[in-house]
DNA sequence: TTGTACGCGTTATCAA
DNA sequence: TTGATAACGCGTACAA
């Protein structure tokens, strides 16, 4: 790798010369040496040495993208069609924009947060924070951050989450359902936190408009832990029996569930209905086709980067959340009775 | 952040100090000194600028993960969950091994070239390089490099290809579909290039073996081009009505190719049987359970990572290639005629 | 218009 | 056993 020094050394100029018209600060220098210095730059193929730079500059150009697991998680993240579809909007984003992307994966947050200050990352994208891990982030943490799909987000000014409106979304489809007869709906799900919670809480709030009640017994709890969840799913098979619609937190779980009933024997629609949540490639390609809530994966990825890529240029946010709007989806897996 | 500098300010001691004791070069540092200096790293907790180390090691502990796209191309990368499962194992690995992954997205190897070079990356893993680019690659990048599912590697020392025996994964499972009593078998893919040619002849040979004829005809050939993948499936379905059985290149294939048939109330296996190769997560779901090809993609990666962070510790590789093999899954989407 | 010199944080060499 | 000092490559204030 051929150095700004070599290069200055060889064209008998200085360093600073050279670097200036990297840099197009030419107002200062010859129009000769711009291009005698242009034209060398491209014959070598100078590249700079981005340590050094980052070094003298003390930024990374590095936005990091963490992605906060749980132990035992059923899906590997980055398998996860939601989380890839989003990635792929964050990755396209940074690097047209000139930054780097880090992935991080982890369990503990004061983990990501060493990573994070070794690279000294310009900005973070941070998916599913739980709890308190947002403002042990914000206490260590002092540059850009914007949170996808986090509850609870310190009132901190360098802090924007992007959401969705989960609640309205579920509310929607459980209406649906509602609307086309049915009044025994379970929801499906791993647990009742976060987004979820929301998602429950919309799912409530249809049923108890309908005049219809709702009990504990309704929740059909799936297990979260790799080797039970097929068993888990197989007892819920048994519970859907009093049911005539189940809705189920995601569509991975609404595929999940569908293949347990359709090896039993018990079909969708006709025998009971299932309805999704993110309408996500792969629930697409499900027959019969997934009635789900659509969300934009991609775009949610490319608004939180560009969330970010704007704070990192010195702007301030316009609000510390932006929540985008989830749409129904009508398809086959829901039967009027 | 706290500097070495600093801290060998406060406690009155060298940078070198600090710096071998942070390394435990601690032959030659005094116990008091040693504990002295630990103690205070704990308490300000003290991270290493990366940017400094590499600068000054010439190194940058960060793995390139390079995905070459093609204009057009049906699924983003990430999305596709062979590839996420694969980057699932790289991960992993790279991190358990203390390096750091940057992903690479791009259709121009120079741009590739040119991001490695910046950041001086230690080594890459390269997937579905074509024609010339593997040779590109080594003339300007002198580190070591894996690659997956690549045809042509060029003789080089430093370069490492992982790859399966697709030809004999398709070859398995062309002959069981013969065995079940198909001869009309059709083989359905976008391209016939590299892995998909392997594919291809695989699936060739099966039948020549069988005494049956294999035309040009018989190649179902979608389109790779987003906006007319279904049109060229609704005639892919037409041309299906000759066929008993379709072997699609892709596990993702035979679920977009089984969908249209669904839409168009072609049932399989009863009406036709299909077949897939990959045996990925999302082929799992899906019902009828797909005939397919089953490849270990997380450990496909897990397997180029180590190799690569093997040879990044100075040891040869045993071999220029590593041939992994398929295993024939037996479904339901098959028929017996 | 161009050049010198220094600092960024770390590691390594060599001297004390 | 410890400490000064140079070096890595770049950007920049300031001097020429």
């Amino acid at each position: 790798m051929i150095t700004i020094k070599e290069i200055a050394g060889q064209l008998k100029l200085s360093t600073t010369t050279v670097s200036n018209v990297i840099h197009g600060k030419t107002k200062e220098v010859s129009p000769e040496t711009i291009e005698k210095v242009r034209k060398f730059l491209d014959e070598v193929g100078y590249v700079p040495n981005i340590n050094a730079r980052n070094l003298a500059q003390n930024e990374s150009k590095i936005i990091g993208v963490v992605l906060k697991t749980t132990p035992g998680r059923y899906l590997e993240l980055l398998s996860d069609p939601f989380v890839a579809e989003m990635i792929t909007g964050i990755e396209r984003e940074i690097r047209e924009a000139g930054y780097y992307m880090m992935i991080y994966l982890s369990e503990s947050i004061e983990e990501i947060l060493t990573r994070v200050s070794t690279w000294n990352v310009d900005g973070l994208i941070l998916f599913w924070m739980l709890d308190d891990d947002g403002i042990r982030v914000s206490e260590k943490y002092h540059k850009p951050v914007v949170c996808v799909d986090t509850m609870v987000v310190p009132d901190m000014k360098h802090f924007v989450n992007i959401g969705l409106d989960d609640a309205d979304g579920s509310y929607q489809i459980v209406k649906y359902m509602i609307e086309c007869g049915h009044r025994k709906i379970g929801f499906l799900s791993d647990n009742k936190m976060a987004v979820d919670l929301q998602r429950y809480q919309g799912y409530k709030r249809a049923l108890e408009e309908a005049g219809i009640e709702v009990s504990e017994d309704d929740f059909f709890l799936m297990s979260s832990q790799k080797n039970e969840i097929e068993e888990s799913l197989e007892e819920l098979c048994d519970k859907a029996k009093d049911y005539t619609a189940v809705f189920c937190v995601s569509d991975l779980f609404a595929l999940m569930f569908m293949d347990h009933l359709y090896d039993r024997g018990i079909r969708v629609p006709e025998d009971i209905s299932v309805a999704g949540f993110d309408d996500n490639r792969y629930a697409r390609l499900h027959r019969p086709a997934l009635t789900t809530v659509h969300q934009e994966a991609e775009g949610k990825g490319v608004l939180a980067a560009r969330t970010l890529i704007s704070m990192l240029k010195g702007n301030e946010p316009e609000s510390n959340e932006i929540i985008l709007k989830p749409e129904l989806v009508i398809r086959d897996t829901v039967k009027k009775i």
